[in-house]
DNA sequence: TTAAAAAATGACAGCGCTGTCAATCCATGA
DNA sequence: TCATGGATTGACAGCGCTGTCATTTTTTAA
């Protein structure tokens, strides 16, 4: 049988009351009460029932990640992260699978809420840059956590983990730069991505530091997708562009992207990285299929949720933290491309 | 405020207990009773509190899925899957991402079910595929239903959705030869994965079928990762081979290796489909993302896991149905390889 | 027609916990 | 010394549901 409350309030000698104001860090406990209690929970290795906290009491002790987004290593990483967080805290995870393009897709967020009683969202892009979505949550009572890219956050209506991909995209491009290369394409991702116009920020950046004038032709409105990739390196890469206006570099927005260039690449019987290089974004699985392995920049992604869902849990606890962020700027990861 | 039972009661004229008898499908409700009760249910928009059900009953309606798997891809899919089938059971899922490998990992599951009170659990391969594993886990009366690779159950401790990789295989190989194709190469995933077997199996019985000899040369052994479909590419179409003795396509037991194989081919100048064709394995995004896109042979992950859901649900609800055995065959999807 | 059996229904306790509020304890200062 | 008030602690109801068992209604058979 599992032990309960009334056990450990037997072994320890106190109510059940007392107990479970111990269990939520409530104040008005004795500092010897509490210890006593503690080891009496440690002892007979005493862990609440969700079900009976979530129905007696009046808070929620559950929290849902809802997603949309089509790299699954992206979200399997994220997931085990936020999990992570939650079985430390004690709380419960519903995940939430939903099509963010959906017309009413805030309304029947709202319902799940509603009818699991859920105390927290974790979100991630698209949903967590999609500022009605979340002002509408918030205005719920319900407490949000948001992943995106950037380097401040866009409003106060929750703590934001933002990524910083404009500084990493800098230090990709710099990379190339100090490799000795000046005439530097970009494909983009989808413009609808912050992260996109991100790490074009720091491309353009990282251009205008070392006195390199932008060159509007290197330029290729893309989407993070391998075709995109591949039709982007041959357009930069034509024949039918003299040879002074093709780039000796790519800088592609993620890696699909960049396996995709790679392989134009090797169509078009370039070497790399000899006479190209190509970096890639994200460190996905991807990065490493590819022959040479990409450069590319790495984020923890585990990381940073489990960083995020303990900024949410903190949120629910106290009635502050709402301004809080934390910033990650992936890393470099140089390899053979 | 939620609707509650007692609200469903009022509304429809009777006691607490006879809606939840209706609610939970047990006799001892006569028919009139029951649809003026479903009535009133769907008139209120009633769901029963899954916090209270979990805490008054002896049964639970929490299903788990046990995962460890690199496929991110695989995973997600089953993921929606199992949810879909859970939403509309009203049953709670909660993920369990483990170390397979681990020394100990059958006791850490099973505390997890303790803790949780698990009712069923859902699983894929590897953990569908240690026996000695599901045999623990069974004994406890948890509910168990198994995906795995083959055509029929290897015991009747759980009803089994079983995905015929052989005849899949086979239908390859058989597309490879109906094209023309006698010396067709093997590239091996780890042996270690039972679809990897059951692949091998499909293409030998497709080459004995059709009085091909079979020629152990041709055979790679190798495991599911891209390197591994450039390695056996390279060995199978070795330049120190006699043209004759190379073969003129190769069946790649996924889409990875497939991905590897037909970038080795680019590399050594070989032209796909002319010279050699490639045929990969489980219709992942991978197939799409290579040029010309993979040959290969998709399954409905998500309708397979949803399938096999129901499946523990009806077993958890009834006392039959262990025997019970779905199989699926994945279908053979043409493209350019 | 009526007793007995079977089917249908309901009353009520209680799952493990939290919220409310009352009771107790203790240090303080008049 | 004793009232005062804040800090601690506990008693108890009740969250929404299911299990048990008693009660009522219907069916069956004599």
């Amino acid at each position: 049988m599992k032990t309960t409350i009334t056990d450990v309030a037997k072994h320890a000698g106190v109510s059940i009351k007392t107990i479970s104001r111990v269990m939520n860090n409530e104040p008005s406990v004795s500092q010897a009460t509490r210890e006593k209690v503690q080891a009496s929970v440690k002892e007979l290795n005493y862990q609440p029932n969700l079900a009976a906290r979530n129905l007696a009491g009046t808070k929620s002790f559950s929290i849902a990640y809802v997603y949309d987004n089509p790299n699954a290593y992206y979200i399997i990483d994220m997931q085990a992260g936020i999990l992570s967080a939650c079985r430390q805290q004690g709380f419960e995870l519903l995940i939430n699978p939903c099509d963010s393009s959906k017309e009413n897709i805030t309304e029947e967020v709202i319902n799940m809420i509603k009818h699991a009683r859920i105390a927290g969202l974790v979100l991630t892009p698209p949903f967590s840059e999609m500022p009605e979505f979340v002002k509408r949550i918030t205005e719920l009572d319900v407490k949000v956590v948001r992943i995106m890219s950037g380097d401040v956050a866009p409003d106060d209506l929750s703590p934001c983990v933002m990524v910083n991909d404009r500084d990493a995209a800098q230090t990709i491009t710099q990379h190339l730069i100090d490799l000795g290369h000046k005439d530097i394409g970009f494909i983009a991702g989808g413009a609808e991505h912050m992260s996109t116009i991100e790490r074009y920020k720091g491309y353009r950046r990282a251009l205008k530091a070392n006195d390199i004038i932008f060159n509007k032709k290197l330029l290729i409105e893309g989407e993070y997708s391998f075709e995109s990739g591949v039709e982007g390196a041959k357009q930069l890469m034509s024949t039918d562009l003299p040879i002074s206006e093709r780039p000796t570099a790519i800088f592609s927005c993620n890696d699909e992207i960049a396996a995709g260039a790679l392989f134009a690449a090797r169509l078009m019987n370039i070497s790399i990285p000899d006479q190209l290089s190509i970096t890639g974004f994200e460190n996905s699985p991807f990065s490493r299929q590819t022959w040479p392995k990409l450069t590319t920049a790495d984020q923890p992604n585990r990381q940073i949720a489990e960083n995020a869902t303990n900024l949410l849990i903190a949120q629910m606890r106290k009635r502050q933290s709402k301004g809080i962020i934390t910033q990650y700027v992936p890393q470099l990861v140089v390899r053979g491309s």
